[in-house]
DNA sequence: ATTATCTATAGATCTATAGATAATGC
DNA sequence: ATTATCTATAGATCTATAGATAATGC
């Protein structure tokens, strides 16, 4: 039953993996330790020898997220040198981002949720967060660090916004409009 | 044990309205029914009198928190005759919104849960959104509807990213940096 | 007689832990 | 010998329902 420590390891990356991608989907309460540890296939009781608590996964697999979504922002901004702040507005605010939210940004999923967790996962969506903000601000236009970093902040927050009230809309027309919306805002200004 | 109709009534819109509150307070999972009952001063069994699932009661909870959140627009944008659109946009991101989401708008608190929620609480929460929307729309400048209401879509996003931003920044400073810089960007433009 | 609310409970979860097992790593 | 994982379970929830109670409304 035991395995080795490389194995150890990959087993708890998977964990922190499955979890980053099944909180997203299904929200922080919306999966069991057991059912997650299952679907990374593993059993119920091995879980606490990787992590302290379920709280405790929640702050890791925020962290892991963002790390993807920061390297996604870097790659899109490389392949549009012309315009990498619009690029990024245009991939984040897609359909497919938008229906697939366990592959996609962790505050528009579990924003509301960490935000009522624990000091460890609101640490680590914060720090996401402000990755983000220093990767986005980079790209803004404007005379000053503050300027632009304003513009990141404020950009960001449209991008986060759209995709939270495009997943409510229940009529797809809508949905697709908002993200128009939003996506033509942030682009033609 | 039994009351008048008149009071099962108010009882009625009582579970409502703790509901709306302890919802967005403590997320869709964070508060069961049986304590939901007793914050409204009734029992748990006499739940499934009023009303037929969990799920039912939040989609009426988040009927009624968009209603408050419309008349709180109408009644700003009333009060600031020369700029309305910039009063709504400064009142929603105020430290008091975040501070206290339990009295705030819907989207930013339960937007993640009612996305993953069922049909009912989806439309409830959708038509809300249209509902703010429309008050939106009117106040925005722009020679069309259709350019009215992309700028009244792009307004909202920015604001509910905000909101949902500012709850999950650890550091307060960086908290209310966030509020400022949307704000600004919202009443400049 | 009807019905709004109550008490009590069924049945299904949930997180976390205890102790057994068996392969690794000294 | 150590330890990663397993099985099994404690103890605390959770939603929903059954049946009793007692006041309303005909």
């Amino acid at each position: 039953m035991k395995v080795s420590r490389e194995q150890a390891a990959l087993n708890r990356e998977r964990i922190v993996e499955t979890a980053a991608r099944l909180f997203r989907e299904k929200g922080y309460d919306g999966i069991g330790v057991a059912d997650l540890m299952k679907a990374a296939g593993l059993t119920h009781g091995g879980f606490y020898g990787h992590f302290g608590s379920k709280e405790d996964l929640l702050a890791e697999a925020c962290g892991k997220a963002l790390e993807k979504s920061a390297e996604r922002w870097t790659n899109v901004a490389a392949r549009a040198p012309g315009r990498p702040r619009e690029a990024i507005a245009e991939a984040y605010l897609t359909g497919r981002h938008r229906d697939r939210p366990g592959a996609g940004c962790a505050v528009t999923a579990l924003g509301a949720d960490v935000a009522r967790a624990g000091e460890a996962a609101r640490r680590a969506l914060s720090n996401g967060v402000e990755q983000q903000l220093a990767i986005l601000s980079r790209l803004e236009p404007g005379e000053t660090d503050a300027e632009r970093r304003r513009r990141a902040i404020a950009d960001y927050a449209a991008m986060v916004g759209g995709i939270v009230l495009a997943r409510i809309a229940t009529d797809p027309a809508r949905s697709d409009e908002i993200l128009a919306a939003v996506t033509a805002a942030l682009t033609e200004k």
